[in-house]
DNA sequence: ACTTCACGAGTTTTT
DNA sequence: CTCGTGAAGT
């Protein structure tokens, strides 16, 4: 690239964009040329340096906004950055691309949907879409459900998507059954996504790639355009990313002198916390490898705990294994220590975090919104909400079922999806009998016969039925499915008369009766299904709205419209389908200055520590810090699943800007059953003199979780729970009874239950096994027992295991 | 075709 | 315990 005004920066002249950076972070911002790699350690001001970078880039570099892509996982943190960037750079930040992978992706294809043969409108599945059209094809090929899940299926046709392989490949490479009988799963799937006219989230990356690698001259015109790509979260890319990225930049200049373009990747190894999902932390480790001259700057220093806090991040984090080592530091001073508490079961944990919010907002030192409560897994939010509500604390629960993800509001979409895609068999199939109109499984199998028999889309399908050219359907079936197909056509022409998204929604719950069934229901989840579905009406009102407003601006902009080709009209239905598909976030995460005036504090933030990444509040609870709970259960025997559960506790501890607490329960039911649980491993890695114990386990001898008779008396005045008997009812019946019971046999069977390798056993559940490996001593021993037909399986020693030594 | 019951499985989840 | 799926009954 070449301007009029290539001159060298003079030093001095962008001041404002770089004195008020450290060291690190300037030359992160300045340098220029080969690729960088910045490892952003947790609050270093890495948004602030990709901002910073940008801006620089324009001002200082003449480089023109449009040449810019920069790419992010999620939407709020593409909008974040957007925003940022337009506060040093104004308007002109509208013509770079910032966006996420995925709708980056989407953008590209429908613009060369031409060159890869394919229809621009098409549909995005989901992974639940995709876990039911590999329900059907896993159906279709008669495969035995129990032993082919159709989630398990789906996971693995993901990995092999997220490692470029294509069914032919992945049946070439399949080692076992299972990987063959995938792998043909995998290729009628595909099948059915093209016949469906449908990409499911993994396509839109591998096809992108392949549109890349198949059709160079496509390549080298977006190389030519984007000469600055940054990548934010690095750390979390799969393969298919990082290949990607690769081809976007290019390696080496092309044919025609296309030199590659500037790269700039930002991330954390110890941030990464997504490899169950594909995300490879080999792309930022071998950075330097795969990108010849590349430089790496670190940013260490930090912006937002206490040294206390990041010494503890610091000591937990160093335990990992084949770590480039790092080491955040601050100059704000040690801070409070961390607090530290051993409940006796989990509602006296709930109980005293309930009791410390409510000492900090009453000593003024924190407001609601200042705090959040982590947790590693959603199932435990529950006896925080039950005591946040008894005391009138208020709270907000992120995550869970997603708005986007909800029965309802997933039935509405889909509708809409087949007005905007016939060919969308998932979604049609999905909606043929919601509500119930008469068209039962054998009518919907006779019809998919018919399709497949006749090669036509289960759309052309229904219609054949309708005019009775559908053999074996009987004519009651025949009368409904027309009824069906009357309706659908309505509602098309709706559509087709450019009725606006929310008007043709409204409609659609109207004449299915959809509404209607709600309304007469008298269980009190349908009355929240309604308003659930009237938020999605609101939500389609406010996009259309949104969508004009934009249009003006661009029309009084007059802005460049080149990559309008196959991109759907603002405000379009297809444009909301979009929208909602490549936005899960509905759930939005309360703001940290409350959202009302002065006065309102707030709420409390509850989530799990994954949804946390990337926030912090001045005041932070980590729950549940028990060995089977975090780390969690299935990672105790695997030493790459256990350095991804430490990155996590990593990744909690750094949240906290300036109080941390960290809890833990001896007795936590889990399925209604109590267990007895040690601490968490990750608690003896923090440097003890850190800590402040506010209470701690019994001691007996026996380290972390010990049981003694004194345990059992704690039991009998539990704060919290004293004079709300339900409550107590429900807190007390699994510790009087069978906790007491399972807890004093855990402690016995500590002791008694002492395997080795080859040791025989009988397990009541999973029946005769061999003993393969052990792990853990004391409280915290683990067993991976080989049950033969039941599998392998690692089991605690320590509770109330049903199971004896032979 | 729809309802009811039993069973089993059950982390995390940016898109 | 709790939800979603699969087989039997009406």
């Amino acid at each position: 690239m070449s301007t009029l005004f290539d001159l060298p920066s003079e030093p001095g002249k962008y001041a404002d964009l770089l004195d008020d950076l450290n060291p690190a972070q300037r030359a992160a911002v300045e340098h220029s040329g080969p690729p960088l790699l910045v490892v952003a350690g947790a609050g270093s001001g890495k948004t602030r340096v990709l901002t910073r970078r940008i801006a620089y880039l324009l001002a200082a570099r003449d480089v023109h906004p449009g040449q810019i892509m920069a790419i992010t996982f999620t939407n709020k943190a593409a909008a974040e950055m957007r925003e940022r960037v337009g506060e040093l750079v104004g308007r002109r930040a509208n013509a770079m691309w910032v966006s996420t992978f995925h709708s980056m992706c989407v953008r590209l294809l429908r613009r060369e949907a031409k060159t890869l043969e394919m229809s621009s409108n098409f549909s995005i599945y989901d992974a639940d879409d995709s876990r039911r059209l590999i329900t059907l094809v896993a159906r279709d090929l008669d495969l035995d459900p129990k032993r082919y899940p159709a989630r398990t299926l789906a996971a693995h046709i993901s990995n092999l998507k997220n490692e470029l392989l294509d069914a032919e490949t992945a049946a070439s490479k399949a080692a076992n059954d299972f990987e063959r009988r995938a792998a043909e799963v995998y290729g009628e799937y595909q099948r059915r996504l093209t016949q469906a006219n449908a990409m499911d989230f993994d396509d839109l990356i591998m096809r992108t790639v392949e549109l890349f690698q198949v059709f160079p001259d496509v390549a080298e015109h977006y190389r030519r355009r984007f000469r600055h790509v940054l990548v934010d979260e690095y750390q979390d890319t799969n393969h298919a990313q990082y290949t990607l990225v690769r081809e976007l930049v290019g390696t080496k200049p092309t044919g025609s002198g296309v030199e590659p373009s500037e790269l700039c990747v930002v991330g954390d190894a110890d941030q990464s916390i997504y490899a169950f999902r594909g995300a490879t932390i080999r792309n930022i480790e071998e950075f330097e490898r795969d990108f010849p001259n590349a430089r790496t700057i670190l940013l260490e220093q930090n912006y937002r705990s206490t040294q206390t806090i990041l010494s503890a991040a610091n000591a937990v984090i160093a335990r990992n294994p084949n770590r480039r080592d790092k080491r955040l530091w601050t100059s704000s001073g040690d801070g409070e220590k961390i607090v530290g508490y051993v409940a006796d079961n989990e509602h006296d944990e709930a109980a005293f975090v309930a009791g410390e919010i409510d000492a900090l907002a009453d000593s003024g030192e924190a407001k609601y919104s200042d705090v959040a409560v982590f947790y590693r897994t959603n199932n435990q939010s529950r006896v925080f909400e039950e005591i946040f509500i008894r005391l009138g604390l208020p709270y907000r629960v992120v995550g869970g079922v997603r708005f986007y993800e909800r029965r309802e509001v997933r039935d509405a979409l889909a509708y809409l999806r087949v007005l905007a895609n016939p060919e969308d068999t998932v979604s049609l199939r999905r909606i043929l009998n919601v509500p119930k109109r008469g068209i039962g499984d054998r009518a919907e199998a006779v019809v998919a016969t018919h399709a497949e028999r006749e090669r036509l889309s289960f759309a052309a399908a229904l219609r054949d039925a309708v005019a009775g050219k559908v053999p074996l359907l009987n004519p009651r079936s025949q009368r409904c499915i027309a009824g069906f197909v009357e309706l659908m056509d309505g509602l098309h022409e709706l559509v087709d008369s450019g009725t606006e998204v929310a008007d043709v929604l409204e409609a659609v719950l109207e004449r299915t009766g959809y509404r209607a069934e709600l309304e007469e229901s008298d269980d009190p989840q349908d009355a929240s299904r309604l308003e659930n579905l009237d938020e999605l009406v609101t939500v389609a009102r406010e996009f259309t709205e949104f969508a004009d407003t934009v249009l003006e601006e661009q029309a009084e902009a007059e802005q460049e419209v080149d990559d309008a080709a196959g991109v759907p009209e603002p405000g379009s239905l297809p444009a909301f389908l979009e929208r909602v598909s490549l936005v899960a976030d509905a759930d939005s995460i309360p703001s940290p200055d409350g959202e009302g005036g002065e006065e309102d504090s707030g709420v409390v933030t509850l989530m799990t520590v994954h949804t946390a990444k990337g926030l912090e509040y001045p005041v932070v609870f980590c729950t549940g810090w028990e060995d089977g709970i975090f780390p969690h259960m299935r990672a105790l025997g695997e030493p790459a699943e256990l350095a991804e559960e430490r990155r996590l506790a990593y990744v909690a501890i750094t949240r906290a800007r300036k109080r941390l607490y960290v809890s833990r329960a001896l007795v936590r039911s889990a399925w209604g059953q109590p267990m007895a649980n040690p601490g968490s491993r990750f608690l003896d890695e923090v440097p003890a003199e850190l800590v402040d114990w506010r209470r701690l386990a019994p001691s007996n001898g026996s380290g972390a979780g010990g049981g003694s008779p004194r345990a059992a008396t704690t039991w009998g005045r539990r704060t919290g729970f004293g004079d709300d008997s339900a409550q107590a009812g429900v807190a007390s019946r699994g510790m009087r009874t069978t906790s007491f019971k399972g807890w004093k046999d855990g402690w016995k069977d500590t002791v008694a239950l002492k395997l080795d390798v080859g040791d025989r056993v009988s397990h009541d559940k999973y029946g005769l096994g061999t003993v393969v490996s052990t792990d853990g001593a004391g409280p915290r021993a683990t067993a991976t027992i080989d049950f033969g037909a039941s599998g392998k399986v690692r089991l605690m020693l320590i509770g109330s295991v049903p199971m004896v030594k032979l």
